[in-house]
DNA sequence: GTAAATTGTGGAACGCGTTCCATGTCAAGT
DNA sequence: ACTTGACATGGAACGCGTTCCACAATTTAC
């Protein structure tokens, strides 16, 4: 059953029953009701398909993450969800599970006409192989673009690591261990964290005290767990996130151990009920942002800012 | 640029052109070759939407969820994702924020073919009308339809629940709070709640310990605090989530007194932190067999059991 | 050597809705 | 009475890839 069908059935042609159906002007009250009749009666929906195929546009956002289970994304699609939801879009999930070689498939979908418009929530490719596939559609980027001419929305951490860095100094903390998700020879973020220290202590962090591919309350403890193995003993951890934090306290309260200054990320629950200070860092804003330039097919930059959000740990940890 | 640009370009026909970027028999090392080349020099390439217009399926699973806050629908979606990319589909994700007329509108898409299948994480339309739908498309619930005969996937909670009422009646607890996230009316998760306590109590909950509406920290704290204010003072708590028992203990440990026995679900962060006893519901694996039953098109219903995992809550607490 | 099978290719038809152009009708305007 | 413009509708063309059928050219088989 399709439109032709229900066409001829009614008595009118084709062009009218689009007519009827997409409420469009130029259509007397008689043919409207006879054609709505027909419709009814034959149970017959338009193919969305064949509409998208005619209309050049499929109102799908392909939004590439690489898994859902970090606050990072999640928030991140919820936030871009919320928006396209307003705006009639939809959203495809499309996870990269951080491979070059899947990212790049789904930009080619893009070049396929699959999706309007492509949000990479992070990405492995290179912007500028990113960039050659802007002449397909719109893509936007969750992550500065620095010079390459991508639309982007991203949180601004800078400031707010300074900040953070800063009450570490102003308290006359030395021992500082740096917890990382990702090196900093692939993670922005990571070069952030760097930069940030640099400016506020004038010096590199040192490598002893470091650690990468640190992501969840598990690798939290286990780095702690290391860092004393190694009789390396921070006074201070400035992590990825709240619950690594608490991970890293985990492991000082199982030993019995004086529990040391914490500062985690992203406001999550743990740090909550730690009272674990943290950077608040607007994922949501910065998925809504995103999505309304995917939407608009802007080329604009929005960066988002972070906040240090101080909070006194509890002496006296059960 | 079509596909019978490239067919005049490279002096074939589109069907043989159609064979060559699929891959078909039947087409001669010569004629692959020059059409690649013409495909290449002029950055071809096929439309997905015609494709899918042409092949009569999208690969698309649509994938309906009131939002994507709660660990319920995160893992589930998770889950899904997983299975879905697997198998060369894509979720797209259609928030219902509840909201019966949204749920409707997402069915009436998978009508009209824009998704192959449409999973409902959760529902507010009534069965019998989702059951109508059926006829469109492959259709799957995360919850367990009953008497209807639509495929499902969903966790069997009601022996877990049991388990862990039992273990609160040999310890020998009196004031037993129940915290739900939704009315027995709507929620069947509620109503196995009350059938698992009905089964061990031989009576029901008692109204005055029991909240509806609670489903974030935040509102643990706040129905503990309500208790108190009216003079309930529960001494076990039975919640729908690790997160809501940690409101809970908030505001015991907030005015110094006593906390209770808690009770947790989900196996969330907040509960491995405090060692709070929970309820595992296994939701990623529900998501999985859900996305299965959708891509084969099977009408069955696959139930995972959850379990009750008991955790000793320290006595001191910070 | 001829029938049968294999390989290769063209092209129309199909999937299906939208839109533009042509044509026609009728009432308002002058 | 005649033009103009609003209203109404048909129908072809378009968006674009796939597939089936027909036909031709080779091979293989006996």
């Amino acid at each position: 059953m399709n439109i032709r069908d229900i066409a001829k059935l009614s008595g009118y042609s084709s062009g009218t029953v689009s007519r009827v159906i997409n409420n469009n002007d130029y259509v007397s009250e008689k043919a409207r009701k006879t054609i709505k009749k027909i419709i009814k009666e034959y149970d017959y929906a338009p193919n969305d398909v064949a509409r998208n195929l005619s209309n050049g546009k499929t109102c799908d956002i392909g939004v590439v993450l690489p898994h859902n289970k970090h606050p990072y994304y999640t928030q991140l699609v919820d936030g871009i969800m919320d928006e396209a939801f307003a705006s009639g879009y939809r959203i495809v999930l499309l996870p990269s599970k951080f491979d070059s070689k899947t990212e790049l498939k789904y930009l080619n979908r893009l070049r396929r006409k699959a999706y309007d418009s492509i949000i990479f929530t992070s990405h492995g490719l290179p912007l500028e192989k990113i960039y050659k596939y802007k002449q397909y559609g719109s893509i936007v980027c969750c992550q500065n673009p620095g010079e390459y001419d991508i639309a982007a929305a991203y949180t601004m951490r800078e400031s707010s690591y300074i900040d953070a860095l800063n009450w570490i100094k102003l308290h006359n903390f030395k021992k500082i261990s740096i917890l990382l998700s990702r090196d900093t020879t692939v993670s922005a973020t990571a070069q952030k964290t760097f930069s940030a220290y640099e400016k506020v202590f004038n010096t590199a962090p040192k490598n002893e005290l470091l650690n990468t591919n640190v992501t969840t309350f598990e690798d939290g403890y286990s780095a702690a767990k290391q860092f004393h193995a190694n009789h390396q003993y921070p006074d201070v951890y400035f992590t990825n996130g709240d619950d690594i934090a608490a991970g890293v306290r985990q492991f000082y309260l199982d030993n019995s151990l004086e529990i040391p200054q914490l500062i985690g990320q992203e406001n999550q629950l743990s740090g909550q009920i730690l009272n674990i200070p943290t950077i608040n860092h607007h994922f949501q804003q910065v998925g809504k942002l995103a999505c309304r330039l995917a939407i608009n097919n802007q080329t604009k930059q929005l960066p988002v800012e972070s906040e240090f959000i101080f909070r006194q740990q509890k002496a006296i940890e059960n």
